[in-house]
DNA sequence: TAAGAGTCTTTTTTT
DNA sequence: AAGACTCTTA
């Protein structure tokens, strides 16, 4: 029996994504096509398993593993087990060759803009950037010059009273992100001038001085800016006799209270005065920032993830829900979301069309909504994420909330403690079930130097007989994970940090770079006193001249340094430097850039931050304590949402407004709450990792677990299962499919400029891939494309050439008859070993499949097969079909097919 | 001398 | 913004 319309409130490891995936292979056996169903989550990382998981299910649906996952399809879709079975052949077909959109939200907006047909003036192939703020500045600036309103800039620079540009700039971008919420400014009618403020302020001051005060309290009202006094904490107070340093003078002359009252009732008028005209007059400009950030998005064909949002809006504001179902060529009559808790508002309004139309249900059509999250897991609000948005969405469209308790992950004890410790500190916390019958092991220790406990306690797991690849460590930042990485490499324990951050954040790196600026604007004098500061002490910089290429700059920085060079990550440095000769290109382009940091090795326990590890488990965890302090909330916005979680109210932050605005007082107090739900909630997420053991490394002071009220304890016993065995990475691992996003391919943005074969070898394989059915009556138009793309690298000698080869495999009889009642699969990326490898082509019929690798030259041939050898393995692993390879060298005269 | 009042310092998460 | 630290006053 299939419910329509459903949603769960899933704790941990409850088993939200496998009742999202049932859900969705349900729907493909009740004979809905792929096209028809949106499926979206948050992450990418949640999209491919995603799709693995719907792929390898159906593959190995009969597989009695997957016996819990048959029934539970066969309860969904009122059909036998047996029924489910024998229509797998032909669901699984279907699904691999349509079209499908499981997504993340960010992706699913980014095809609404492309293939919208609105015209924003960016070419389709867009990509997807973040932005470098410096680099808008110039043209809003330009912008506003256009039409004379940079004195409308310089006014409210007067008004924030801060000169920065930046300030200024900050606001506008913050409005940016959610200016399609705001409501309409209300019109306010104060009159206060500085002059009148100015002179109440002198009154009292010769008040108080004439009732000979101390010199501390009469510093509070000396002559200064309004700005200033404002600021004095004296304004907390709502009289002057709850000072003590005015108490008494106050009891002789109540006249001095009264004058500090009308003060602070003037400075409260003139608060709401300033930021009306702030609002104001940032809205005045807001279009000039709104079409600037256009322009520049224009000029580098690529948008920021915050544009997307905003066109996708705009866009879908614009045009009609016809036109739009049109122009993505689908009509989504089912809708799947994941992770719901972590939408953003804006988000919501972007996918309610597409819901709204399956509510609409005009034609009685089978559609069905279905949604998932865990409001205790919502761990973006600072990126706009509103878990509150989880029950607005069950009102609008009257969806019953089921709960999802049962805890498939955990062991008792894990479940036991974090049922204990969240019970208390969490509001209308549902205490979990454990399923699993492990006990487990549970342990807080409570020190001062987190790092050195947690290393001792990683050692202590290895000695008692843990696998170093199922220990985790969770830490609250990437720059704690960096610190206790290189704890553990001291004390020779390998560890894997998967960090999110780029190279730039790395010591060494940031210091090969900011060396290179300084040689390169000729800041010889800084350049020295850098080095001395980097530990340097004789350095020569006598070879340098500004002509030299980036890289050699750096590979001599590096020997002056003497920095390692095996370092993967100065590697990494080195190699992005190639791709510009000109040093201020390359000192622009790193500015911008992104580059991952690299994974020292396969083999050691792996250390993440906590929001990397949502959606995880693993076997061991331990979760460390954050090592600074956390960082206060800067936004420069207070909002206040009505019940739709529209903006109700906005608030510009002030120092100490809160001493004269109760309505800014409580909207502040809702966001500290707010955000204390969020620390919570981040300790949920990384309490719940662990599916067998668990240590707490706590800090004795101030430590992000305090709100839990966790002392230091044991529960249960360190139990490690023997079965495992130390693996070092020689068995070959063979992951999952990972398909692709739907659509057009990620252009890779990092493209080099390689060596001629290579790039003969990219354009061949290029137009083999989208050579149709390999019928050469496309061949010119492909080849034509194929042009387009690798016009720099390839000659149009090459390009005949290629012509003449991809012509004569298709003509090939040996291939032809290879071809002949065989399903194809092109370009399958598949991960092998950890390294992600694509496989050219794939033939499948009834009872065996081939593997197809092409080459065009018949070099390295020992390496091919054992290429090929992997991928057959690799396939006949997760397809279970006898498999075969076969090489297929395209050479400029012939064709040769090599069996492997 | 205790406590109030003021100043200084430090401070993330990622599509 | 919050905590550590320092100065000032009743």
């Amino acid at each position: 029996m299939f419910q329509k319309y459903l949603a769960y409130r899933a704790s941990a490891g409850s088993g939200k994504t496998f009742a999202l995936s049932v859900r969705y292979i349900s729907l493909l056996f009740m004979g809905v096509s792929p096209t028809n169903i949106l499926a979206v989550t948050f992450t990418n990382k949640a999209v491919n398993e995603m799709l693995s998981r719907i792929a390898t299910s159906l593959i190995e649906l009969d597989n009695p593993k997957n016996e819990h996952f048959l029934n539970e399809i066969s309860k969904q879709t009122s059909m036998t087990t047996l029924q489910l079975l024998d229509a797998r052949e032909e669901v699984l077909k279907k699904f691999l060759s349509s079209r499908n959109f499981i997504a993340t939200l960010d992706g699913f907006f980014t095809s609404i803009v492309k293939s919208s047909g609105v015209k924003i003036g960016l070419s389709d192939n867009f990509s997807i950037k973040t932005k470098d703020n410096e680099l808008l500045k110039e043209p809003f600036l330009l912008e506003l010059h256009r039409d004379n309103l940079l004195d409308v800039l310089l006014e409210l620079a007067i008004e924030i009273e801060d000169k920065r540009f930046d300030k200024l700039f900050n606001l506008l971008e913050y409005l940016y992100r959610i200016y399609p919420l705001l409501p309409k400014l209300p019109t306010i009618e104060i009159n206060i001038s500085i002059e009148e403020i100015e002179s109440k302020r002198e009154e009292l001051y010769k008040a108080l001085q004439l009732a000979k005060v101390s010199n501390m309290a009469l510093r509070n009202f000396e002559p200064m800016s309004v700005m200033e006094l404002m600021q004095r904490e004296i304004f907390a107070k709502t009289s002057l006799t709850e000072n003590r340093n005015y108490k008494k003078y106050v009891e002789k002359n109540p006249q001095l209270d009264e004058l500090f009252l009308e003060l602070k009732e003037m400075i409260s008028s003139w608060i709401l005065l300033k930021e009306s005209v702030i609002l104001e007059k940032l809205l005045d400009i807001f279009t000039h920032f709104k079409n600037s950030n256009l322009k520049k998005s224009k000029e580098e064909n690529s948008l920021g993830f915050d544009d997307i949002t905003a066109l996708g809006y705009e866009i879908i504001k614009l045009v009609s829900k016809e036109y739009l179902k049109f122009k993505i060529d689908t009509t989504f009559e089912h809708i799947l979301i994941d992770e719901f808790q972590d939408t953003a508002t804006l988000q919501y309004l972007l996918l309610q069309p597409f819901i709204d139309e399956i509510f609409e249900d005009k034609e009685d059509r089978f559609k069905s909504f279905f949604y998932v999250g865990d409001t205790k897991q919502s761990l973006y609000r600072f990126r706009g994420g509103v878990e509150e948005l989880f029950d607005v969405m069950a009102k609008r469209y009257n969806i019953t909330i089921s709960q999802m308790d049962t805890s498939y992950r955990s062991s008792q004890n894990v479940v036991a403690e974090v049922n204990r410790w969240f019970k208390t500190s969490m509001q209308g916390y549902q205490p979990q079930i454990a399923h699993r019958k492990t006990l487990g092991f549970v342990e807080v220790i409570e020190t001062e130097d987190i790092i050195s406990s947690t290393v001792d306690k990683i050692e202590w797991l290895i000695k008692n007989g843990t696998v170093q690849n199922d220990i985790t460590i969770l830490v609250v930042t990437n720059k704690d994970g960096l610190a206790l990485q290189d704890a553990c490499f001291e004390q020779h324990i390998n560890a894997i940090l998967k960090s999110s951050s780029s190279i730039k954040t790395l010591p060494k790196i940031a210091s090969l770079v900011a060396m290179v600026r300084y040689l390169k604007e000729a800041q010889q004098i800084d350049a020295y006193n850098f080095a001395l500061s980097c530990g340097v002490e004789n350095f020569n910089i006598e070879w340098f001249n500004p002509f030299m290429s980036s890289f050699e700059v750096l590979h001599q920085l590096i020997k002056e340094f003497n920095y390692f060079e095996g370092d993967k990550n100065i590697l990494k440095l080195l190699e992005f430097s190639l791709d510009f000769n000109d040093i201020d290109e390359f000192l622009k382009e790193f500015e911008t850039s992104n580059i991952a940091i690299a994974q020292n090795s396969i083999h050691g326990v792996n250390i993440m931050t906590i929001h990397g590890s949502k959606g995880l488990e693993f076997e061991h965890v331990i979760v460390m304590d954050k090592l600074g302090k956390s960082n206060a909330d800067r936004s420069p916005f207070i909002f206040e949402h009505d019940e739709n979680l529209f903006i109700k109210n906005i608030f510009y932050r002030m120092k100490n407004r809160d001493s004269f605005d109760r309505f800014y007082k409580k909207a502040i107090e809702d966001k500290h709450l707010l955000s204390q739900k969020d620390t919570l909630n981040l300790l949920y997420v990384a309490l719940t990792r662990a599916s067998d053991n668990m240590i707490v490394v706590k800090k004795d002071e101030d430590s992000l677990f305090d709100i839990l009220g966790m002392t230091p304890s044991i529960c249960g016993e360190l139990k490690i299962k023997s079965s495992h065995q130390e693996d070092f990475g020689n068995n070959e691992e063979i992951k999952q499919f990972k398909f692709q996003d739907y659509g057009r391919r990620k252009q890779d943005k990092t493209l080099k400029k390689s060596s001629p074969e290579i790039s003969f070898g990219n354009a061949l394989h290029h137009a083999l891939e989208m050579l149709n059915n390999f019928d050469i009556k496309n061949l010119d138009k492909v080849l034509t494309l194929t042009t387009q793309i690798y016009q720099d690298e390839v000659g149009l000698k090459d390009l005949e050439d290629i012509k003449n080869r991809v012509k004569m495999l298709c003509e090939n009889e040996l291939f032809i008859q290879l071809l002949t009642d065989k399903k194809s699969i092109k370009e399958l990326p598949i991960t092998i070993n950890n390294e992600a490898k694509q496989i050219d082509l794939i033939l499948e019929s009834e009872d065996e499949i081939f593997v197809i690798d092409y080459k065009s030259s018949l070099k390295f041939q020992n390496k091919h097969k054992e290429q090929v050898t992997h991928y057959v393995k690799a396939i006949e692993k997760i397809i279970q079909k006898p498999t075969k390879g076969f090489l297929i060298y395209l050479l400029s005269d012939r064709v040769e097919m090599v069996l492997v």
